[in-house]
DNA sequence: TTTTAATCAGACAATTTTATCTGATTATAT
DNA sequence: ATATAATCAGATAAAATTGTCTGATTAAAA
């Protein structure tokens, strides 16, 4: 089971971060990246189409093309990844499913959740890909030892 | 989109908090329940069945029968539901997908979530049905209303 | 110019989740 | 006893998500 997001979302952040976390102005091939990440090559590779038509990435065709991010790794953050792919509907809905759960017709839950959310909204749009270099490199690296 | 818990969850919390927020020793039929929550009959009909399984709830059959809480609602708490349905799974799972993330393997927000899934667990785990009733019953009234 | 290695696009397949249908069983009320 | 109204169980269907296949296009390298 996910935890919040669907796979593709998953998948699409996992992508994005390797991307920032190479050198910039160079590109990877989708299998370069399923093989990193150990997810299946033409699943990731339709999830980065997707991610070129949102203009999140970019990518060249023919040999030695590939997938490299379209803005500085400073100007993007996890926030906009789930935006292109799950979109950010999650952070306006009720977490027990009840329709229109609003201040006027709240749910149970509805202040305590309504806090979390903003907190996990924080934790996705606060730092950038940048900021989160290192510790890609370092969850990635042990993604190879298996 | 679900935001956190499967369709199953939701209506399952749904459903049983409906349960908690009526008197105690009546028991409700699928099909009141259906139409209180608004959710399809034969669907919570058997999300219902499954938690008399686990025994959060009890039914019985035949004519005027149906469903009620197997304990008192102050025994109960959102999390048993959660736990019957869904399972803990994603209280301990990676939130960007990353297989075995722990703390020596951690992933690029591992930190910051785990602060926040604590935080949604206690949401679950903190309150009793019987401490949400008044704000549940409230909510199902704006349910009858469209 | 030909081979090669990549994206791209669309169809297809498998799996999971969500929802429905049907008939059997059960027990109350008439 | 009989009719009625409920759960129960299993099969089926529909929809959404996840994953795969195939062929076309593109561009670099031999």
């Amino acid at each position: 089971m996910t935890v919040i997001f669907s796979k593709k979302c998953e998948y699409g952040m996992q992508a994005v971060l390797y991307l920032a976390a190479n050198n910039k102005d160079t590109t990877k091939s989708s299998d370069q990246i399923s093989r990193a990440l150990k997810i299946p090559k033409e699943f990731i590779s339709k999830i980065l189409q997707s991610l070129r038509n949102s203009g999140l990435i970019f990518s060249t065709k023919g040999k030695s093309g590939g997938f490299g991010l379209a803005k500085d790794p400073s100007q993007i953050k996890l926030i906009d990844i789930v935006q292109a792919i799950d979109g950010l509907e999650m952070f306006n809905s009720c977490v027990l499913g009840f329709p229109e759960c609003s201040p006027d017709t709240p749910c149970p839950v509805h202040d305590s959740w309504g806090a979390l959310r903003t907190k996990a909204f924080e934790m996705l749009s606060t730092e950038t890909l940048d900021q989160l270099k290192d510790k890609t490199l370092t969850k990635i690296k042990t993604l190879q030892q298996e």
